[in-house]
This record gives structure tokens, C-alpha cells and sequence, in this order.
DNA sequence: CGCTTGTGTGGAACGCGTTCCACATCCGCT
DNA sequence: AGCGGATGTGGAACGCGTTCCACACAAGCG
């Protein structure tokens, strides 16, 4: 493989010269452009961006870290984030840490082996002294990581109540809430807190089904739904991400209940899944695209080495009526 | 950042004391290591792993080129190739090329500039001669790229046949056939031509709708059902990808057709959506955990110097029987 | 005792592109 | 003529970990 010295020899001039027409740097007069074009043509030469790398001490990686691409709305978020980072010149790393309860911790140590620039992680089972300890650009999304870790989250008390009053307006009175993983006080969580709030300030009756923060897998989700349905709690409404709300609703038009009539659903995050299933889904939609924009800002910025604006940047999450609660 | 000269000197030793120490090569006294040891503790020594690279030419990254991983196709097979490969000690990069019709050159480029390692591809809008220069290992997946690129694949036509038998089986007469976007004679377009020979052998009528192979998003499907249907062509059959089947099922139902008595569907991909809606859709299932395993394995014997066993490795559909086609 | 072999070590050279510094022209201007 | 600035260039030093070679010392053996 062809190097640089050999590019500056065959045409006959310093390696610096070489570098500087490569990089637009400095001076390079017509004539040396000239051969040295030829020479990196003759020799098939493509600069080596390992010693590039090592001599600025990037690598222009970002390692994104989510629990499981094949989950919806990992993937959309992985999507957007690619696309954004993509037109700023980055690359992604993509990091499932579902599979291997030690893969986060690896993919978070790239960080100081300098393999990547920096990490955008949706994921927190290491906790926040882990992350304190890392002194590279982070950003947190949906989840607490520390202080010092910019976070890009979505307003899921005002998610959570939409969705609680709209199964109020519909007039349930008994309500499936499956409670997503996690720790309570994760910004992610605020959406079953003020869910069951107001539901308990409406004396609503509720049977709430904790969710293993590990599992995002279609099998999982079944035996979940399978283990409430079991226990004989007769309801009238449902709240629960996604998969799980669809799950129930088959369940359901299969014991020949009526959606809306007799049941009313309301699924959070609002993925492509809850329009492709019929009856639709109503949803509290999570702005994807946008937080994956927001996170691609904030992590680019932490890598120029300027400070994020805000430490904590909130969207709004929308609620998009469809076919599963009353018109 | 204290590198392994801090160390060396730290611990009162040799660089390449401290270097054969972190690798476990060549002797290092016992009396050594324990300083060298609380040496790297003292200082929080990480080794630079982009000066690694640097020497031993390589960088552990796998760039896995795939349209969208928004579609579950991809997705489940970026997540099962991202799992088998971080076995491996590779990590994957992940390149959505059909945001931008530069994408997959430039990712294709950083095999020339050491950036990865190596590239699986499931894309192939650029065609055999340009994959052709490339002496660096490269995978394909459900395409041909070249002579000397080795392929992991499905046997489409026995995907195809599968399907068209059964809808001849269930007594269709009128089929509408989506018809997959690229070349002819890509492996993933066998599925196609074989389908549409066996409908034309026994006299089946076929509307066929050509899909554009840019373009995977629900949007575009949406549109592309809507044409189909606004052809006036009555269907008692439907073939077409996971997506297309679904949207197609959701209109039938929609205009108060039967399924499966008025209109039967098969499927293709048989990814976990054709699972979650109602009734269940029968679908040709390409096994994605095992293309995605076959993939590794041989990317990583590329990259390792080996020559793959086979240049082509055929793996088996199976058709799963769900609730659109007669039990 | 002399020799081989095993153990252990320091440090230079290397991989490869970038930057910086010293140095050389040539131009215009006073 | 003399000076400042723009233009242009070559190559050493650098970034950082790895490998290899020269060298040192101990033990084992005839």
C-alpha cells in the first residue's frame, strides 16, 4: 500500500507539500499540484486515516448505545441520529447492550481507548458513578447519567397525562397500566408517575404490571401481557408503550371485546407499528426525529469542545388520536 | 493523557516492558508487572487504541451497509450481526445509504482509508464494476456484487415457489404481485421471477407493481398500495414484502373483504410485524439470525486471511402459515 | 570451566500523516 | 539598493504503542 513518502517521491517533492495539497493547508504552487495529482493517481494512494487519527486524536466515531435496534423506536431514533451525524461528518457506531449485560461498559471504555469521540447513549444500567468517572463528551437520552451529562429528553409527565386524561374522557374507570422499566427518578419514568397520579386522583382503579428493564423482546412483552390478563382484572382501558398496547388490543378483539367501545388503548411512543396494526392506535408520539436531532447537536458541540446551551433539552411529546379510544 | 512513556517511567521500567505487560507477550518479571501495574493505576492509564490501529493496520470495525435500519428487515439483522460480530471483538458501523446517493461510496471508501475492516453489504445500488476494484473484504447479502466477493443468500425461488403454490393451493385466480425494486439477476429478485413463472404457468392472472428500490419508507408503500388498487384490478391474492402485505390486508378489510376467504396474502420476510397485527399474516420467513451469523463468519474469515469455504452461501426460507391463507 | 538455554530488559525503529520551522524566491514599494 | 511580505518547499519531530534486536544474568549440563 502505497504512503505518502512514496506519493512526495514519485513526484518528486517533500511529504509536507504532499500533506499540505491534501489538506488545503499552507502553500502548494500549481506545478507540485499538478504532479502530485498525477503521482496519487499512478500509485492508487488514499490517505491512511488511522495515522490521521492518531495524529489529531479522533477517530470522527460516535458510539450510539441502545438496549436493541430491532425495538421500533431504536431503531427510528438510530435512523435519525445516523442522518444527522452523517452531514456532520461522523460516523456511527452502533451498540446493542441488551445481549450482554458487560456491553455497555465496553462500549463506554472506547471512549478513553479513543476509538470513539463520543457517546450518545440511551441505556443506563451501569449508573450514575460510572458515568461521573468519564471525563468525554456524553449525552444522556431519556435517562438521568449525572450533572455533568447533557441530557435530551421529552416532556413524559405531560406525556403520561394526556394519555391519563384521555382515558378519563373516554370514561374508564379500570386501567392495564404496564409500567416501563428503570429507575423511578429517570426522566423516562415521570410518564407512569404522572400517569398513576392522576389516575389515583380520580379514584380510577388501576392494575399496574412492572416491566424487567432488560427485556425489550417481542416474547417478553407477550408473557407480560399473557401474566396481566391473567389475573382477572376486568378494564377498560390500557396504557403501555407500543408493542405491548397492540398485544393487548389482539388480545382483546380476540375475546371479542370492542375497541373502543368496550376497551380503550393508548400506547406510548407512538412508533410505525401502532398505524400498520387496525384498528390504529392512539398514541402519545415521541418526537424521534427530533430528539435524535438534539442529541446529534449536543454531542457535536460537546466534541468542538463548546458547551451544550442547555444541559437539559425538553420535547414535547404529541398525542395522536387514532381508532382505539372514543372520537 | 498520560501514555506508556508516563508509565515506563512511572514504574521505572522499559516502554517495551510496560508494552509485552498489557499484551502478554514476551517475559515480564513478577517484580515488573507490580509496578507497572499500580503505575497504570496511579496514572489511569488507558493504552491509545488508535496508535494500535496504526500498527497493526486495522481498527476492529465492520461497516454493515444496509437502505434503512428503520425497516425490521435490516434492523433484526443489524442486531443479530452486531451481536455475532462483537463476539469476534468487531464493532459495526452502521451506513444508511438510502438517505444519500453518496452514502454507500463513501462508506465503501473506508475500507481504502483503514477506517474499518471490513464491509458487509446489503445494498447495491452501485453496482458490480465498482465493487470490483476493491481488494479489501467485502460480504454481500441477498446480491451479487462480483465474481470475487462471496455471498450470503436465501434460495428466493424456493421463497417464491412456496408462496405461489400456496396461493395456487388456496385457489387464488387473480394475483397481485409487488414486485421488489433492483436488478434481475440479483439473488433477492429470484423470489419474483419465480413467483410470477409459476402464476403464468397455471394461467394465473397477476397485476404486478414495480417498487422503486430507493425507497423503503411507509410513505412510499402507502402510495404505492394506492396505485395498485386504483387499478381496478380485483385480487383474490396478494404477494408482496412484509410492509405491502400489511397495508394491503388493512384495505381489504377496510372495504369489507374477508381474509382469508375473499382474499388470501403471503407475505415476504416474515419480520415480526406480520405477527403483531390481526389476523396474522402467512409469510415466507428468511431466516435473518442465521443470514446474519453466515455474514459474520465469513467477514470475519476474510479478514483473518482466509479464504471463505464457499463463495456462495444459500440458506433456506420457510413458510409459516398464518391466519391470510386457508389452514 | 565453557556453553547453551531461558528469562528479562531497555530503547531504537517503525507505522503514516501532520505540523512546524528554517530557508529560498520573487514581488512591490520606498 | 534595501526591506517587508507573500509564496513555496523540504524534512525533522511528533503522536503513541509495538516489535525487534542487542544485551545481561542465571541456571543447567558435559
Amino acid at each position: 500500500m502505497a504512503g505518502i513518502k512514496d506519493v512526495a517521491k514519485y513526484a518528486g517533492v517533500g511529504v509536507g507539500t504532499v500533506s499540505r495539497m491534501i489538506n488545503g493547508s499552507g502553500y502548494v504552487s500549481e506545478e507540485s499540484r499538478e504532479k502530485i495529482q498525477a503521482a496519487m493517481k499512478a500509485l492508487d494512494y488514499t490517505p491512511n486515516e488511522l495515522a490521521r487519527n492518531l495524529y489529531r486524536k479522533k477517530s470522527g466515531i460516535i458510539a450510539v448505545l441502545v438496549p436493541n435496534v430491532s425495538n421500533p423506536f431504536f431503531a427510528e431514533f438510530i435512523d435519525s441520529i445516523e442522518e444527522e451525524l452523517y452531514v456532520d461528518g461522523f460516523k456511527v457506531m452502533l451498540c446493542n447492550t441488551a445481549k450482554n449485560s458487560g456491553a455497555e461498559a465496553e462500549y463506554l471504555d472506547m471512549l478513553k481507548r479513543h476509538i470513539v469521540d463520543g457517546v450518545v447513549s440511551c441505556v443506563s444500567s451501569l449508573g450514575e458513578q460510572y458515568y461521573s468517572t468519564i471525563k468525554k463528551p456524553v449525552v444522556a437520552v431519556d435517562r438521568y447519567l449525572g450533572d455533568n451529562i447533557p441530557v435530551v429528553t421529552v416532556d413524559h409527565r405531560e406525556g403520561g397525562r394526556m394519555a391519563a386524561e384521555l382515558l378519563i374522557e373516554n370514561g374508564c374507570r379500570n386501567v392495564l397500566h404496564f409500567r416501563g422499566a428503570g429507575d423511578i427518578d429517570t426522566p423516562y419514568y415521570d410518564r407512569h408517575s404522572e400517569f398513576q397520579r392522576i389516575m389515583d386522583e380520580n379514584n380510577i382503579r388501576t392494575y399496574c404490571y412492572d416491566l424487567a428493564w432488560d427485556r425489550m423482546d417481542s416474547e417478553y412483552y407477550i408473557e407480560a401481557v399473557d401474566k396481566a390478563m391473567q389475573s382477572g382484572f376486568a378494564f377498560d382501558g390500557v396504557f403501555a408503550v407500543d408493542r405491548i398496547a397492540i398485544e393487548c388490543m389482539n388480545r382483546c378483539l380476540k375475546q371479542n371485546k370492542r375497541i373502543p367501545e368496550d376497551v380503550k388503548i393508548v400506547a406510548y411512543d407512538g412508533t410505525y407499528i401502532t398505524d400498520i396494526v387496525e384498528p390504529k392506535v392512539t398514541a402519545v408520539v415521541q418526537p424521534i426525529e427530533l430528539l435524535a436531532r438534539e442529541a446529534a447537536k449536543t454531542i457535536t458541540a460537546l466534541i468542538a469542545g463548546k458547551d451544550p446551551e442547555q444541559m437539559k433539552i425538553v420535547l414535547k411529546a404529541t398525542l395522536r388520536k387514532r381508532s382505539t379510544t372514543l372520537p
